[in-house]
DNA sequence: TATTGTTATACTCTATAACTATA
DNA sequence: TATAGTTATAGAGTATAACAATA
């Protein structure tokens, strides 16, 4: 046997912040997932009831854009939201192209009850910050993103 | 047209980790492996490299463990190097079920050339945080990244 | 029995190009 | 001519099970 297993980040890599990315979202989405295994969706699923549950109009393509997929992702996502019963396409009269994605009633509860369950049970990798840790990671990965993500910045 | 698109993090989701690190972890990756491009390599492979780097020993599986992959799809991530010569098998007289994995001349001298590069182009997702800041997003994202994932953990 | 490296397989995700209908 | 939604397709990535050699 070579030595033990370590699973923790190796010292070595605690200045990378790629490698740390790399795990620390690996981590958080893959939690983010079983804690949404419950509704039948995934965490993709979950930003798009998030972005159109108030009443702002979204697009598939700018839902698209600001999630950092490709439109044609879009396609199947909605899909299968629309199967659940969770969504809605509803055409916009101002531009035939378009679709309004709305939520349905029941999507509206489903994101009531996701949001009380989120609350109830706070996910292992944010019960390792405080409070304020956690406000101070947020506002750091905002940064991270900026303010337009191109498609070939460095 | 709907709205104008945004393509920053709509106010809305500035609290949800989730989808925070969705698309920063994203952006950053992306970035690395434009910066890893000229090397003919990914992020992935660079963090093999970087963990071999001194003489520590490591083996596939351990490799695997560290950086939160299959055993399964390290052999191929392993195979590709070992294609480009930066890295070598090597029987481990002690357990001989075992490969020590190690770095080559080539695999050093590359390292060297990519750790230079990374040094002059600093890139764009590092370039809006301060060195301090840069610091304290490393070690919340250690602090995410937890002591030990387990498989199964909230 | 358990573990290391490996192959095979199926599934999801991603990237790209192309089509249609509208603008 | 450009854009929204869509389809098709090829390539990566992921998850799972199984096997031979070794412990």
């Amino acid at each position: 046997m070579i030595s033990e297993v370590t699973v923790s980040v190796p010292p070595k890599m605690a200045d990378e912040t790629f490698f740390l990315f790399a795990r620390a979202a690996d981590r958080v989405l893959k939690a983010t997932d079983r804690l949404l295994a419950p509704f039948e969706i995934c965490h993709r699923h979950y930003s798009v009831l998030l972005l159109i549950a108030d009443d702002e109009e979204w697009s598939q393509t700018r839902l698209a854009k600001t999630m950092g997929l490709q439109k044609t992702r879009m396609v199947a996502l909605i899909d299968m939201l629309e199967s659940k019963g969770l969504i809605q396409r509803e055409p916009n009269a101002n531009d035939r192209r378009e679709y309004k994605v709305i939520l349905t009633e029941t999507g509206k509860r489903t994101v009531k009850e996701i949001r009380s369950s989120f609350n109830k049970q706070r996910p292992s990798y944010l019960r390792e910050l405080s409070g304020a840790e956690t406000q101070e990671i947020n506002r750091l990965l905002g940064r991270t993103i900026g303010p337009a993500v191109c498609q070939n910045d460095l």
